[in-house]
DNA sequence: AAGCAGATTTTGGCATACCTCAATAGTAAC
DNA sequence: GTTACTATTGAGGTATGCCAAAATCTGCTT
C-alpha cells in the first residue's frame, strides 16, 4: 500500500482537508514567528477559515475523535502524524496547482491562490504525479513556499525575513519567498521586482521599524522604500558572497 | 453582465450541478433513441446519480422552486431554459476537461470521465476560458461528444449508429463518437482502433442484430466483428463518398 | 497573592443541505 | 378494475454551519 493514497483512502470531506491545512499552516506560521509552544488556538482557525468559533469547536472534537489532531480544551489543537501527513498531501497540491496553473495555463502569481483552493480538493493521485513530473518534480511553488514530498518531506529553507537583515550595499540577497496570498500585494511586489528569485541590495533602514530602502539587481536600479511589514514578509535565502553589488 | 457567468453567480452546490448535467443528458439520450416526449424519470435520474429515488424527488422539488426544472408529479421533470443554459456550462465544464486531460495532461480516453466529474464543478471561468483557448477552441471532446460553446449553443451533428448502417465494402464510414463511458469498453474500442476519426468498413453482419464485420481503414486490415451492442454506441458521422475503400 | 474584568472557548439549541428507508399514493396496462 | 410498477411523502440521519449563554482562562490591579 503506498503511504500517500492515504487522503484518497479515507475519502475526506473538503472540510475537512480545509481544517487540517489550516491548522497546519497557522502552526507553521507560529513557529517562523518564534513561538515556543505552536498552539493554533479555536479563534485563528476560525479567522482563517472564515467560520464562528463555535464551528471550529465542532469540528475540533471530530478530528480528535478521528485521530487527526490532539485538542487540549481552552489551550488549542495540534495535528498528530496521521494529520500531519494528510496535511502536507493537501499543501502539496495547493502548491503544485499554484505552480502549475502559473507556468503551464499562464495564470498570474497573484491569480492562482483561489483557483488552487478549489481544486486542491478535486484533483486525482495521478493528476497530482502528472502535474509534478510535467513541472520536472519541483521543490517551490511561485511564492517560494517549499512543495511538500509525496513522502510528505518539506525541504528545508533556512531563511531570513529582510525586516531582520543588516543594511549592506556590497552584498545582494536572494528572495527565497513571499509570505502573502493577497492578490493586491503580490501585485505591488511583482510590480518592484521583489519575486522569489531577485537579487536585492539592502540600502538602509529608517530606524523605529521604519522604511527599508532596496534595490533590485538587474532592474533599472532606482531604489525603492518598501515599509516594515512589508519587508517582513520577504525570505531572504542566503547572503550570496560571489556576486557583490 | 456576460451571460455565461450564470453559474458562478448563482453559486450552485455540486449536488445541483450533477442533477441538472444529469437531466440535461438523459433527455439527450432519449431524444437520440427517438423518443417522443423526452421526459426524465425519477427513476432514470436515480440511477444515473446513484442515489435512491426519494432523494430525486426532494432534490427536484427544490429545483423546481428555483425555476431551474418544470415538474410535473408522476411523470417527470424538464430543464427550464436557465437550468439548460446551467447544464450545458457544466457539460462544456466536462468536455473541456475531457480533452484537456487526454491532449495536454496526457491521460487515456478511458481515464478522463471520473475525474472530469470532480474537475467540473471546481474550475473557474478563467480556467475554462484558459483551456479553451489552449486547445484552439474545441468543438468535440475525445469520445467525440461535442462541446458547447460559451454562449451554450451545441454544435449539430448528423449521425447514424453503425448499427444501423448498411454494410457496403465498398464504401469507408467515418467513426463520429463513442457513447460510452465504461472504461473496460473504451480499451476494448481503442484496442481495436474504433475511436472518433477512425474510418471502418462495414464489411457484413449477421441477422437478427447479431455481430457486424468491420475493417479499420489504416489498420492491419484485418476484419474484426462486433456485437451489435456495442455497434449501436458508434455513431457514424457521413458516408465519404471519395475515398472507396 | 487574590480577585475581578475581559477575552476566549465550549456548549446547546437550532438551521440547512443532502441523504436513506419504508409507507403511501398514483398510473397504466391487461 | 386489479396488479405491478413508479413516484411521493414523512420520519429520521449525518455533516456542517450559526448564535447566544455558560464555562474557563489570563492578566491587571491592589
Amino acid at each position: 500500500m503506498p503511504k500517500s493514497a492515504l487522503r484518497q483512502q479515507l475519502n475526506l470531506s473538503e472540510a475537512v482537508e480545509d481544517y487540517l491545512k489550516a491548522i497546519y499552516q497557522l502552526h507553521e506560521a507560529a513557529q517562523r514567528a518564534g513561538e515556543t509552544s505552536a498552539r493554533v488556538t479555536t479563534t485563528a482557525l476560525a479567522g482563517a477559515l472564515g467560520v464562528a468559533p463555535g464551528s471550529v469547536t465542532g469540528m475540533i472534537k471530530k478530528l480528535a475523535d478521528d485521530g487527526l489532531v490532539n485538542h487540549r480544551p481552552y489551550y488549542g489543537v495540534d495535528l498528530t502524524a496521521t494529520g500531519e501527513r494528510l496535511a502536507l498531501e493537501i499543501v502539496r497540491h495547493h502548491r503544485l496547482l499554484e505552480l502549475y496553473l502559473t507556468l503551464v495555463v499562464g495564470f498570474g502569481w497573484d491569480e492562482v491562490h483561489e483557483q488552487a483552493d478549489a481544486l486542491e480538493h478535486a484533483i486525482s493521485e495521478e493528476f497530482e504525479d502528472r502535474i509534478d513530473s510535467i513541472l520536472g518534480g519541483p521543490t517551490v511553488d511561485p511564492h517560494g513556499d517549499p512543495i511538500p514530498s509525496k513522502e510528505g518531506l518539506l525541504p528545508e529553507m533556512v531563511a531570513l525575513p529582510l525586516s531582520q537583515c543588516a543594511p549592506d550595499a556590497a552584498r545582494a540577497l536572494v528572495i527565497a519567498r513571499v509570505l502573502t496570498q493577497a492578490t493586491d500585494l503580490l501585485r505591488y511586489l511583482a510590480g518592484l521586482g521583489l519575486v522569489p528569485g531577485a537579487r536585492i541590495v539592502l540600502l538602509g533602514r529608517e530606524p523605529f521599524d521604519g522604511p527599508l530602502h532596496v534595490r533590485v539587481v538587474g532592474d533599472d536600479d532606482t531604489p525603492h522604500a518598501i515599509s516594515f511589514q512589508v519587508a517582513s514578509l520577504l525570505s531572504i535565502a542566503a547572503p550570496d558572497p560571489d556576486t557583490p553589488h
